[in-house]
DNA sequence: ATAGTAAGTGAGTAATCACTCATTTTTAGC
DNA sequence: GCTAAAAATGAGTGATTACTCACTTACTAT
């Protein structure tokens, strides 16, 4: 689990340790129950070689979980979501499959900072706002656009497209939680639970 | 929002606004962030008074927290689920709608509680060990007995039932978060959306 | 080799923290 | 009203914290 580059510049070697052991100390004990020092201790520099980058501790926190919102959900909804948007699919269940494609290995991989932006979006409204804004502006409309399409085509219920967009996402997330959060551990049908979660969403989302 | 006794004793009153008022901060603030201080001052006792009746400032967070798993979530869920258990359902959909009433108006009431628990779970291993034993124990292997009774009887679809289970927690997850967690402001489109919920688990989970 | 800059160090600082405890205040029972 | 116990107080304590900054080391360009 390495970020190469976090912000706009190159880290040098220690400034990436420094970014690895906090990532690593936010997940396991949170932004407030981290300290500077054991994550310096963790990344074997001074505690003040994080001070030389980072004026706060805050912004360390900032700099990565901020991109992982802005640079990494984002982009990975956003830009394949564009595609999505744009493709022409035969039908409703090459769009939900669309979207557990890809979507599930990016989450694996990015898992542990997921984790801290789940943790500290709670306290940080600002964090909130930005998912809010990223996520509502951009993909929010767009999903529901296209929902709207398939209700037309009377391939899914005539509900309300948010809602539809509430039950295919807490599906996945409840498979995101029990495969990567909960369990990481476990990793057994894993292949049939996922499709299992598809079978359930397009079987309650199907118009009779 | 009052809780009148947590723990085994009545409450003085100033002890009382000490237990509202760290519910207060740890929600706001979580357990971490959260000054024994602060809670003091939004108490109007001082910082002494906490640790009169609780020794350290964690066992204040498990007098509150430890309960609502214990005592709130448990009882809610085992005491109920023996009705569930043993009633005689004519089929899934009563046995699903029983899970969801009363379910809602309960997490309502608790939603604070609740939140500090799924904020703290993460950073503190005996509470999450303390909620899977007693959903794992007691409430787990209920509900999927209960599962492959109806499996058996044709109605649902014959998959793992913790896949089952997960499913249906998912989605009524998906349901409390959007209604009191994220967006509690929000009470439009209530009645339908828990309907539109429950209709899109059934014909999810539905053997055809 | 030299000078300037960048990166890193770690002792120190002021503030904050959880908690203690001698003292004061309040309560309850007679 | 008196006494003992319970409840509360708040100054103080040692530890911890985020951060500073004078100094050292390393790197780069001339």
């Amino acid at each position: 689990m390495e970020n190469k580059e976090v912000g706009q510049e190159q880290l040098t070697e220690k400034q990436q340790r420094i970014v690895d052991a906090a990532i690593e100390i936010f997940a396991a004990k949170g932004y407030s129950g981290a300290s500077t020092s054991e994550i310096a201790k963790k990344a074997g520099v001074a505690e003040g070689t994080i001070f030389r980058r980072y004026k706060t501790k805050k912004e360390l926190l900032m700099s990565i979980v901020g991109p992982m919102i802005s640079k990494v959900i984002a982009p990975i909804i956003v830009k394949d979501f564009d595609k999505v948007i744009t493709a022409d699919y035969k039908d409703f269940e090459s769009f939900l499959r669309a979207i557990f494609s890809n979507r599930l290995k990016l989450v694996e991989k990015n898992q542990i900072l997921i984790k801290i932006a789940i943790q500290e979006i709670p306290f940080h409204p600002e964090l909130k706002e930005k998912l809010f804004e990223v996520v509502g502006k951009e993909v929010f409309k767009s999903i529901c656009q296209r929902i709207e399409d398939f209700q037309l085509k009377g391939e899914i219920v005539k509900i309300h497209p948010k809602l539809v967009v509430q039950l295919i996402f807490s599906s996945l997330f409840g498979y995101v939680a029990s495969n990567f959060i909960l369990f990481p551990e476990r990793s057994v049908h894993q292949d049939n639970e996922l499709e299992h979660t598809i079978q359930f969403i397009l079987k309650g989302l199907r118009q009779y």
